[in-house]
RNA sequence: UGGGGCGUAGCCAAGUGGUAAGGCAGCGGGUUUUGAUCCCGCGAUCGCAGGUUCGAUCCCUGCCGCCCCAGCCA
């Protein structure tokens, strides 16, 4: 090395930068991190949602960006909560995400016995006792916030007789709920979590995993920190109502000898308007029958947004465009939208369908006849090719792009005027055909020949451009559109949050109809239906009768201005 | 009236002593065989009040507001 030494480039333009990755970097430069070793600790007792997604990216990426790794650690502490079927669900969706971690998955489980060896510890140090009191007058004795607790009469117990009562609570001498064990701190402290916190507890109840092996389980707090010391965790990262658990989370791993020093950091969790982001609440809309399931397309699930369309790079440049912070805020649903939107755009192929068919009969193209015309899949993208769609004497339009009396500025079919058929030829309105209720069922239109490809030799303009289907070559297919699953932006904000839910987020529309090419496409491809929306088949679907689900609508500046009046 | 955390545009968020990045939303304009995409333009006395300083969003003091904690949940 010498002076003339360039100075470090500055590489990782746009590696993301957040006061957890600020410290990651300090505790590399100054050594006291060899490698980050982070991880992600989900309870089994639910399905993953939008906010697992910022810790899952926070954990995973970070680790990954500095060299280090992610476990994924279930924190199976509570047996009375927790299921297989989590288990594995969770998996799933982290692995969906994007992220892997080392070998297999971690579990608390798999450090019981280490716990409880270092629970004796704790006891024989005098620095933990087991206390008879019930649970009502273990809360009258904690005190209240303002309020200091008083010690446990048996706060004092001998050590021997701690060690004698721990070991018969394992042996399952006593009833759920008879004794605890709890940590000896401070009955005074301002900080109630250091009151003498529960350290375990006797419960009797089939571990998914550990079965009837145990029947006293460590609580979260004497577990979280020493799985960590296990592992080689450094950065211990958890959202912000931990913060009041760190002072614990620091004594344990000071007391006992664990094998290596985490240090726990917490942020933001993130919130989003209009829905609801809480395990609880997710729980009831699948119990209680709301939704169709954990999978639903309108949940805020991992599950039900892959199921839903939404591309998991998609979410990840969502939770990359958030940042990392302790603010507590709430996130627009509109940034997520714009997410999925701005990735489709690029991923997804074109096609197009029709909605809600209005039949067109083109009065002036020959009977029984028949062509196919060329149609580029991606208009941003040359390399996506182009695909051939078949064009008839009858077709289908969009009845919304049809107005019997429209308003100035409606660019779309009405009485007389002329649009553009998407990759096809202008036609022109000539009448509407009406059955005895008054109700429009088909329009008479003409084609201009000369128009093929969609543009006119003499210069001719139209103002509109509308999407079609030619009905001898239509594929029918359910599509679910999905709206907004409350009614408003705070759901719960006054009341029960599901006398908010939306009765009409689900649209089902049964008569769609799609170019035939759509039946060539992969299963789990997105796709725009041009002037639509984006779109991804359901698993509901079958070849003959297929279902598609509207990830998201495409912006829509005219129904906008409509609504201005 | 205990302890902890947070306050920068409608929303998210950089900046941490030298005179306010970026994204989303909104509004206006341009391009366009999707009223899509894309492109251009427009918004802040940095919670309030004092103080230190040549100079404060950034340091100090005092207020105000919001969130979390009294599960043998995590």
């Amino acid at each position: 090395m010498s002076a003339t030494d360039t100075a470090e480039p500055s590489t990782e333009i746009d590696a993301p930068s957040d006061f957890i990755r600020e410290q990651i970097r300090a505790d590399l430069a100054d050594g006291t991190t060899r490698q980050v070793i982070t991880r992600f600790p989900p309870e089994p007792n639910g399905y993953l949602h939008l906010g697992h997604a910022l810790s899952i990216c926070l954990n995973f990426g970070a680790a990954g960006e500095f060299g280090g790794f992610c476990n994924l650690r279930f924190d199976d502490t509570n047996p009375t909560k927790e299921e297989i079927e989590f288990i594995e669900a969770i998996q799933r969706d982290v692995t969906w995400l994007g992220f892997s971690w080392p070998g297999e998955p971690k579990f608390a489980s798999d450090n019981f016995q280490q716990l409880y060896d270092w629970a004796e510890h704790l006891i024989i140090q005098g620095k933990a006792y087991i206390d008879d009191l019930s649970p009502e007058e273990i809360r009258e004795y904690r005190g209240t916030l303002t309020e200091p607790g008083k010690p446990s009469p048996w706060r004092d117990r001998p050590t021997e007789e701690n060690l004698d009562l721990f070991r018969r609570m394992k042996a399952g001498e006593f009833p759920d709920g008879a004794r605890v064990l709890r940590a000896k701190i401070d009955m005074a402290s301002g900080n109630i979590n250091l009151r003498d916190p529960i350290l375990y507890r006797i419960l009797r109840a089939t571990h998914p995993r550990t079965g009837d092996d145990w029947c006293i389980y460590p609580t979260y707090d004497f577990a979280h920190g020493q799985c960590d010391a296990i592992e080689g965790v450094t950065h211990s990262l958890c959202t912000l109502e931990f913060a009041d658990h760190r002072p614990l989370y620091d004594w344990l791993i000071e007391q006992l000898p664990v094998p290596a020093t985490p240090r726990q950091y917490e942020f933001a969790k993130l919130l989003i308007s209009h829905t609801v982001l809480s395990k609880r609440r997710l729980t009831r809309l699948v119990t209680e029958g709301h939704v169709r399931g954990w999978d639903d397309p309108r949940m805020a699930t991992l599950s039900g947004l892959r199921r839903r369309g939404v591309p998991a790079e998609a979410l990840r440049s969502f939770v990359a465009k958030l940042s990392v912070s302790k603010n507590e805020g709430e996130v627009e649903m509109a940034m997520l939208e714009h997410a999925i939107r701005e990735n489709l755009n690029q991923a997804a192929e074109r096609r197009m369908a029709v909605l809600r068919p209005l039949k067109v009969v083109i009065t002036n193209y020959p009977e029984g006849e028949s062509e196919t015309l060329e149609a580029i899949n991606h208009p941003n993208d040359p390399e996506a090719g182009t695909r051939q769609v078949p064009f008839s004497r009858e077709i289908w339009v969009e009845r919304d792009d049809f107005m019997e009396d429209p308003p100035r500025k409606f660019f779309r079919l009405g009485p007389g005027r002329e649009v553009r058929l998407r990759f096809a030829y202008f036609i022109t309105c000539q009448d509407v055909i009406k059955d005895d209720a008054g109700e429009v069922v088909a329009l008479h239109c003409t084609y201009d020949p000369a128009t093929k490809g969609g543009d006119a030799p003499d210069g001719r303009k139209v103002k509109g451009t509308i999407h079609w289907v030619s009905a001898a070559d239509a594929l029918d297919a359910e599509v679910r559109l999905y709206n907004p699953l409350y009614t408003r932006a705070d759901p719960g904000a006054e009341g029960d949050f599901v006398d908010d839910i939306n009765p009409d987020s689900l649209e089902i529309l049964t008569d769609c109809k799609l170019e035939p090419s759509l039946a060539e496409m992969a299963a789990d491809a997105p796709v725009q239906f041009e002037r639509t929306g984006y779109f991804i088949p359901d698993p509901d679907g079958t070849p003959d009768a297929p279902v598609y689900n509207r990830t998201v609508a495409l912006r829509d500046s005219w129904a906008k201005a409509k609504g201005k009046g």
